[in-house]
RNA sequence: GGUCGGGUGGCCGAGCGGCUAGGCAGAGGUCUGCAAAACCUCGUACAGCGGUUCAAAUCCGCUUCCGACCUCCA
């Protein structure tokens, strides 16, 4: 490849040329879920991205230290002032079990969605709840720097002194200093808690029906939302860190808190560069449970939702992301989801025609050679350009063009070399699986139930061919038709016949 | 209302000053017993109106439509 890697940066809105604080070494957090209910197809998109760039970072060469938590304490619902409840502890409710019952009942089912997707498992899984005596400490040194306040047994952030004494409150989500101060003087009146109504909770006094609290040398209580984040990225990742990512939504506020509270803690801010990854869409509009419009992972694979005609499989799903550029917003429909199958498709049968594709190319190195080389170097310069996988995607389709016509006899391979042949098919099965994570849905299903098939295939095959010998074409058909109804499709080729699953 | 991001061919989506991706669908052709697959060729684009430029989908301005965030959200 010729190019280095580029990372869009969020905090200062440009393209950046990416180098680790540590060489040879990436520290990365991603906000994870919080784990009061499934999680939604949204969700999913979010956690394939940042996958994708897990994935292809370890690819580089890096050693990457891959944080990803997990919320199961302190998300509310509204506001604090307004008596938000915990949304773990509203669903304990609703679902008669200990808030650490719903916790672990979701965790367990986000993680079997993430191996159905094949995201890979992170380097490590905080939980929020494992991390109290950290995040108690933690508040405690903001309070020690002043950049907080106690009332009543709750301790507030003080954004609007963070704001006029160091200037980057608001710096990551494009929001304003002077916008706090003018609103400042219009909540004076306010019979809050808070100073400043864009001041938040970092630690919250529990109510006695509360179900979740811990001792603290404030009162008993639990801690707030955005403060596990920075606990436990600092823990695992030090005071400064390469990537933080997290979905768009989450730029404001929580990212924009996590900021301000390492500031207030260690003085500096945690991460080098932000990454936001888009939007799923349904119907045109951000994919939402609060709102109802979502869909679950579940639904997208029977095909029992209004949205859908037929379910799609996990790798169709995937291969569906990634025809999008991760910090583009990517509009779910039926149609899409339909040629997204078909793609998908079409690369994994350009794999197995690859793998089973012999050698026939020259000694010596032609136009040929030149074009394949150029092309090895061209898929990676599209990665190392933000991650731009759709890119990156259309020229394995180049190449998929060229494999088909070698194996159709439209194309030689000549010019060719046998390195330049065998770069051309690690780099494609590397892209293919072990970057984009894609796995071979068609020939899954068990590698000795496969064999045993094959072998019965090969048998109806061989008998099928002294039929066609013999011209009787009616046999023939119907051999191939019985054969479509259980979903095994023949293809009669000039080197004899294929079949492979519908 | 404030801040930001969009409107690209039948659909999904890249591109973001000159070389006009890719997938799916459509048309014609090659191959084949037929079919399928594959290959080749081909339409139909850059929301509208102005402007800058030798050159604009790409830059600037206005209009219009849509979305995100500003309250929990990946």
């Amino acid at each position: 490849m010729n190019s280095e890697l580029k990372i869009y940066n969020s905090l200062s809105k440009e393209k950046e040329v990416f180098r680790p604080i540590h060489p040879g070494r990436v520290g990365m957090y991603v906000c994870g879920p919080t784990v009061y209910s499934n999680v939604h197809l949204g969700n999913c998109r979010t956690f394939v991205s940042f996958d994708i760039v897990y994935r292809y970072l370890q690819f580089l060469g890096y050693k990457v230290r891959y944080v990803r938590n997990v919320t199961d304490v302190g998300h509310l619902e509204g506001d604090v002032d307004t008596g938000g409840e915990d949304k773990l502890g509203k669903r304990a409710r609703l679902e008669e079990l200990q808030p650490m019952e719903i916790a672990h009942k979701y965790t367990v089912g986000f993680h079997d969605m993430m191996r159905i997707f094949n995201v890979l498992s992170p380097s490590i899984e905080p939980r929020a709840t494992g991390h109290i005596p950290e995040q108690i400490e933690m508040v405690q040194q903001i309070l020690d720097n002043g950049y907080a306040y106690e009332v009543n047994g709750s301790v507030y952030f003080d954004t609007l002194k963070f704001a006029e004494k160091d200037g980057i409150y608001g710096e990551l989500s494009g929001r304003k200093i002077e916008d706090l101060i003018a609103e400042s003087r219009d909540n004076l009146k306010k019979q809050d808690e808070k100073r400043h109504p864009s001041d938040f909770a970092i630690w919250i006094k529990a109510a006695p029906e509360h179900l979740m609290h811990w001792d603290s040398p404030w009162s008993v209580g639990f801690p707030g939302w955005h403060l596990e984040c920075s606990a436990m990225s600092t823990k695992y990742l030090g005071k400064t860190f390469d990537i933080h990512g997290g979905g768009n939504d989450l730029k404001f506020p929580h990212h924009e808190n996590e900021v301000a509270q390492n500031y207030g803690a260690c003085g500096c801010t945690p991460a080098r560069t932000w990454m936001h990854g888009n939007m799923l869409l349904l119907n045109g509009k951000k994919m939402s449970k609060s709102d109802g419009n979502s869909i679950m992972p579940e639904e997208l694979f029977t095909g029992k939702s209004s949205h859908l005609t037929k379910g799609y499989t996990p790798m169709v799903v995937r291969f569906f992301m990634l025809q999008t550029h991760y910090r583009s917003t990517l509009d779910l429909s039926d149609d899409a989801l339909q040629a997204a199958e078909k793609g998908y498709r079409r690369l994994m049968e350009a794999y197995a025609t690859l793998q089973a594709l012999p050698f026939s190319g020259d000694a010596t190195a032609g136009v040929q050679d030149q074009e394949v080389r150029e092309w090895i170097a061209g898929v990676h310069d599209e990665m190392n350009d933000d991650f731009n996988t759709p890119k990156a995607l259309a020229r394995l389709f180049e190449i998929v063009s060229r494999i088909n016509s070698w194996k159709g006899g439209q194309l030689s391979m000549e010019g060719l070399t046998e390195a330049t042949y065998t770069e051309l098919k690690a780099t494609f099965t590397t892209f293919i699986f072990d970057i984009f994570g894609l796995q071979d849905e068609a020939a899954a299903g068990g590698d000795d139930g496969f064999k045993t098939l094959d072998g019965l295939m090969q048998l109806i095959i061989d008998m099928r061919a002294d039929v066609r010998a013999r011209k009787d074409w009616s046999a023939a058909d119907k051999i191939r038709d019985v054969l479509k109804e259980v979903g095994i499709v023949l293809k009669d080729g000039k080197e004899g016949t294929e079949w492979s699953k519908e």
